[in-house]
DNA sequence: GACAGAAGATATAACGATATATCATAATTT
DNA sequence: AAATTATGATATATCGTTATATCTTCTGTC
């Protein structure tokens, strides 16, 4: 009685035991003339030794004759074999693979971040992958969720504005590696940050021995974390002076913002002489603000900003910004991953780095 | 006679049979107390089914009664399991994870485009993860090699300049489906990108319109395939115009280069009038240059830029530029590589979009 | 009441690799 | 010469899934 038979998405018949012989043939068939995905089966049957020999000689492992060793890297070669390590990874539980969830991928400064990252864990044979959450908690729980699926032995990560208790949830079940990166928002989790605060404590404070009286801080009502830290540093050095009065004034984290907020902070407090930014990208449209009102930036409003970005040195005028270098950063980053993967019982490790404070032209003494 | 054995990585003694008892006391104390990755086995034991019917409750396939997929439903949230998409990926073929090779993150332009393509990939469940090779052809054959080992079911790539024939053929042989994205260097590859020849002679046209007889390119001499093909529409437009006169000036694609570029350029040629430029980037860095020669773009000198980038909009003066929409750029590269997924016998695919002029005040007539 | 067919579940064999155990030889020791 | 140990290769089970085949049990039909 003929039968139909699936094989290799393909319906054959087969007739009784003659599915065997049709098999053999098939297999064969395909081996030789159709294009596949070479395995160390492949490999195998072409070096003429068995499967486990392959991968030894693959993974330099084992005791092998220089004589099947060539002969196995030859019939390799031959066929450019490439190690499947999704299935090494299924069978040895070691997975080279790192995610990493970040916040918004146009910014420059992430991007630095990123290559110090990926400097340290190539070199130590990870592949780091990266998804963009843009800043959004709902995308975001869906990216970790597919890493978590997809497989990665670590996470660097971003954490979204209004990240949920869900989110950290699931990630703790699921006993993966995790790093939060910038945003401190779990005691639980590793961490490589900032030392927002006195960052920002160290700004304010030259700005008041230069003489300013009526500082203000530029891009902060939106409470992230980041940002409470920053306006505590500000508010902290303020009130070291004696200084009670604080105008904290709204803005995002793009020139477009930083130039609306500046131009309406100026017309609300006309007397306000000097701002802390938030980030240089405010702080540039700030300057264009200023700029804009007849004033001069380091003369008449004295600009600082955070991050020390590209375009902070060739703007006109050059920005004076506290400067942390990204890659450093991304380093450190990378770093505390690899201790989390190498003893998962440590502590939670908290690493966070100084800001310099780098003047150019926006600041100088009050008119 | 007592032997040592590794279990789980730890060495435990074992006596004849007794390590069967041994083996099975371990198990069951490992997945009662120990906080391993859930699996189908472990949801199949504590919904009482077998590995199969979870496997299609969870997929949603075959046919299961109401009450039992409740209980595995109930019993798999419980175990907060979440499914191993590469094991699944091993035995069924399919693989819905997508690397993007990019050859340059902290690029605002590059970040929307990667927005389109998740927007529509992520939709169809599949995941994006992005690699960035900075340009360095070494560093993406690492790269590349590493999403073919880490399997992905499909690439996107920016292909780095001096990317050589092994990487190619490397690609070719893996039968993997690879679409390029804006530099078009394989003609038996899928291929999305920008019509680069028509943009730059657009641009021209405008200018030889605006009556300027002495325009230069900047950003041009190191030839990548995309520089070539906006030089050529350069060169084109001149030639229709009689204009046989042409200075290609070269120039690195960011702001600082654009300036020493220009100032030299306007040294070197004190007659050019206008300028078309590589990118955005480059434009702003010669409209500082010629506001530090005591010129004023749009007046004294033309500028015209590429990409329409953010800041674009905002510099002072806002800049004239070709403006493709990188979000849908984007959606047209995921289009083309699900195609290609679908149907792999298709033949190679070119899609290529037009930039359209956008005046703002970096461009006008002659002094 | 026998039988066909459907419904709902399970058994089994892959996918491509690695870990462990075992098995032939050859080389060395006693 | 017999026993032991190294050496180099292979056999087998397993990782977490899914595809296919098989097996009950329960309908409904004639």
């Amino acid at each position: 009685m003929l039968q139909e038979y699936a094989f290799q998405g393909k319906k054959v018949l087969r007739y009784m035991d003659t599915i065997v012989i049709l098999r053999c043939i098939v297999i064969s068939t395909a081996s030789e003339f159709v294009s596949r995905k070479p395995t160390l089966n492949t490999v195998a049957r072409k070096a003429g030794v068995s499967i486990p020999t392959v991968s030894q000689v693959m993974r330099g492992a084992g005791r092998i004759s220089e004589e099947t060793r060539e002969k196995v890297l030859k019939a390799a070669q031959d066929l450019h074999y490439v190690p499947n390590s999704r299935a090494a990874a299924m069978r040895s539980g070691e997975n080279r693979e790192i995610g990493f969830v970040i916040n918004q991928l146009g910014n420059p400064f992430n991007a630095e971040v990123v290559g110090g990252v990926v400097d340290l864990l190539e070199a130590e044979g990870y592949l780091v992958s990266i998804v963009d959450t843009r800043d959004d908690h709902e995308r975001q729980a869906r990216q970790l969720e597919a890493f978590i699926r997809h497989g990665r032995g670590g996470l660097l990560w971003v954490p979204a504005t209004d990240t949920t208790n869900e989110t950290f949830d699931l990630l703790a079940v699921q006993g993966i590696p995790v790093v939060t990166f910038l945003r401190n928002v779990r005691s639980d989790l590793d961490h490589v940050g900032i030392r927002n605060a006195e960052a920002t404590a160290t700004a304010t404070r030259h700005l008041v021995e230069l003489g300013h009286r009526e500082i203000a801080y530029l891009g902060g009502t939106d409470l992230t974390i980041v940002r409470k830290q920053r306006i505590a540093g500000y508010e902290r050095a303020l009130d070291e002076a004696g200084l009670a009065h604080a105008v904290v004034w709204d803005s995002e984290d793009n020139k477009i913002a930083g130039l609306d907020a500046m131009s309406a902070l100026l017309q609300a407090h006309p007397k306000t002489t000097a701002v802390v930014c938030n980030g240089d990208m405010v702080a540039l449209g700030a300057c264009l603000a200023v700029n804009r009102a007849g004033l001069v930036p380091g003369k008449d409003v004295s600009v600082i900003g955070f991050d020390n970005i590209q375009d902070a040195a060739v703007s006109t005028p050059p920005l004076s910004t506290m400067a942390v270098s990204p890659h450093k950063l991304g380093r450190k980053l990378a770093r505390v991953l690899l201790d989390r993967i190498e003893d998962p019982d440590l502590p939670a490790t908290v690493v966070e780095v100084s800001a310099e404070l780098l003047l150019r032209e926006t600041t100088g003494a009050p008119p």
